[in-house]
DNA sequence: ATGGTGACCTGGAGGC
DNA sequence: TGCCTCCAGGTCACCA
């Protein structure tokens, strides 16, 4: 899915059209939707309606919604996982997992479409700084308030396993998938394979500013999108794309020194890089 | 603690 | 047209 700044665009979307109204009516239109919600459907819905939503928060690549009754309904988007904002006479969509009837004047519907189903909802309480108890086990991502910089980088430098596998371990810092460490690694001109604990300080801080050199890029541009799964509240996508150095250009010419960038499988995923200019050190 | 793998799902793309 | 395989932005559990 949706990376970080993916998930950032549906957050504002949230807070713009959905913060302030209340929830009317729940349906869940498929169960595995839920499943982490342990008490089922019938009590999902009964706990939420009625209840006001009075903010859109994220960490990482989960969203929560805050309610007036002082729970939280948590959102994990998944691969394929979207938000949006219809009218309610609108046709279900054929992915149409949960629907979330809002009060108003036309009444309009929030929409959880899941193709795949790796996502979900489920309600939950928050700890003393606000954060769902479901999420903390997740750190900050690098742009809460609450990232220390320092904190990170002796962390990933603490790390024995390869770098790539440390940023995407969201225990480490959250938010960056796959898209975004090899965009960063490419930045940074460091290996995706060289074990964390030998950056420098220097090569571990040049990786976290061009963590967030590219996911700020990216939701500036409204987010990463290759197809229509990635998409904002409205149904629209990002053009960020366009913008992509390593990402899914195997045999394309690096832009910094024009060799082919090469595709290798890792961790049943693909990493894209520049092998002469992300060399190990 | 790390790392390797498969599982969870649906559907699009490309080969034959 | 169909059938096959491979691929996809994320986690999670389990095993060495």
């Amino acid at each position: 899915m949706p990376e970080l700044p993916e998930v950032e665009v549906v957050r504002r979307g949230l807070a713009e059209h959905v913060v302030g109204h209340t929830i009317s009516a729940v349906s869940v239109l498929h169960p595995r939707a839920i499943r982490r919600h342990l008490a089922g459907a019938e009590n999902f819905a009964l706990a939420l309606v009625g209840q006001r939503v009075t903010s859109a928060n994220r960490r990482g690549k989960s969203l929560w919604l805050s309610l007036s009754g002082g729970l939280v309904v948590v959102a994990h988007l998944g691969m394929s996982g979207q938000m949006l904002m219809q009218p309610a006479e609108a046709p279900a969509e054929k992915h149409l997992r949960v629907r979330f009837a809002l009060d108003g004047e036309p009444a309009i519907d929030l929409r959880f479409v899941d193709q795949r189903t790796f996502g979900g909802l489920f309600i939950d309480e928050t700890d003393q700084n606000g954060v769902p108890l479901a999420l903390s086990h997740v750190a900050p991502d690098p742009f809460e308030g609450s990232f220390a910089d320092d904190k990170f980088i002796d962390v990933l430098r603490s790390r024995k396993t390869e770098v790539k596998r440390a940023l995407l371990d969201q225990a480490t810092i959250s938010g960056v998938g796959n898209i975004y460490a090899d965009e960063a690694l490419w930045l940074a001109q460091v290996h995706y394979r060289q074990s964390a604990n030998t950056l420098t300080v220097d090569q571990a801080t040049q990786l976290l500013q061009a963590l967030r050199k590219v996911m700020g890029e990216a939701l500036e541009a409204g987010g990463t999108s290759f197809d229509a799964l990635y998409v904002n509240v409205n149904g629209q996508s990002g053009y960020f794309d366009r913008s992509l150095n390593a990402y899914g250009r195997e045999n394309k010419p690096c832009a910094r020194c024009g060799t082919a960038i090469v595709r290798e499988p890792f961790m049943n995923r693909s990493s894209f890089l520049c092998p002469v200019c992300q060399s190990m050190s």
